[in-house]
DNA sequence: GTCTATAGTCTGATAGAC
DNA sequence: GTCTATCAGACTATAGAC
């Protein structure tokens, strides 16, 4: 029942945690970890550079915080994805949710592909661990269906796969996505209408 | 019919511009432009780090130099799409060609994913010039193929994106699909499946 | 809590000996 | 062509005044 790891904050100590923060997830989702600067965060958060190292201990003390508040947010549809529902529309559900997830979030997106890409240095334990464990159960679940007859036979691990890249492109290849589309173009909205289309013909048995 | 612009290069010069590059590529893959140092670039391509600027004016030099050696071979699959071809086998060989380069050339993908994730800058022009020519062109084909009946109607654009974002997708992010996947998988070779099932049954008739 | 000033380190690039 | 030595600037982080 400890309160130690919660420390009370002051109204004007969350507002400018808030505000590092989100200048932080601007300047660390275009540049990566070791790109990034404190001084280009300052800026962002319209903070002095030692008034950010008040309120964080160091860089990688605020690169921690954005990645372990990302994690739930990012692997939340997975979860909510239900054994007892119709196959194809629990299917259909999460692919929107994570479309909507890159949409909505897309600095989040980015964040966490110069992670992955990297190497993954600080998400690593948690990939081969939580991330799996949620996997293997889904996989699970998709492979009862298919066993069942309800969903034509693909491998669950790659169909995962497919709505990750799929949905979370639009995010990270953001640049080259409006580049080659122009100005002519919701790509969020076509990007539902083709996921869905694709799924459909995919999945249906 | 000026040489001016391309020097005649001995063969140890040839050799230690291959070393950088390689070595470049290593980290610049692994840690984009500006978190990538030339200390490391020297380290990983066995070179002292004044040599390295013998060879090369400036890291910027260093770095132009491989993404124009990539982008020749990064669109070269798409210039193999064939008109006159059979629709659903050309798409399948255009996608095999894909996977075939994210795994024969993963530091690569991860280059090209560095730069677009932290906004093309350079590379810029050339997504809105020259790739989106590409784009409109085999667009063009793809329509015409749908026009006739002979594949399934889905949006051309979003169809050549699906192929990006799932080929690159085993490159990009290996660490997570290795984490999650675990020891006793072969990526490649069930995605190579996967996906051949996943086109044939989005784009049959 | 916020600032200026700065310590100490790293980084890109150059000078000059061999 | 390759090396050691080094400069100027940028970087993370801290000290200390207010």
């Amino acid at each position: 029942m400890s309160e130690e790891e919660a420390p009370r904050l002051t109204r004007i100590q969350q507002k400018n945690r808030d505000l590092i923060l989100d200048g932080a997830l601007d300047v660390f989702s275009t540049h990566g970890f070791r790109g990034a600067t404190i001084d280009q965060i300052a800026e962002a958060s319209g903070l002095s550079k030692p008034n950010v190292l008040y309120y964080f201990a160091s860089k990688d003390d605020i690169y921690r915080t954005l990645l372990t508040a990302l994690l739930d947010v990012w692997l939340a549809p997975m979860r909510g994805l239900d054994p007892r529902g119709e196959p194809m529309a629990e299917i259909l559900t999460y692919v929107r949710a994570k479309l909507d997830l890159s949409r909505d979030y897309p600095r989040e997106s980015r964040l966490f592909a110069n992670e992955v890409l990297q190497g993954a240095p600080h998400l690593q334990p948690i990939l081969g661990g939580q991330l799996r464990d949620m996997v293997d159960e889904t996989v699970g679940i998709i492979g009862g269906w298919i066993g069942e007859g309800r969903l034509a036979p693909v491998d669950p691990h790659h169909l995962i796969f497919s709505i990750w890249a799929l949905t979370q492109h639009y995010a990270d290849f953001e640049v080259q996505v409006r580049a080659v589309l122009g100005e002519d173009h919701d790509p969020y909205a076509e990007a539902e209408l083709f996921l869905n289309n694709l799924y459909q013909r995919m999945l249906a048995v």
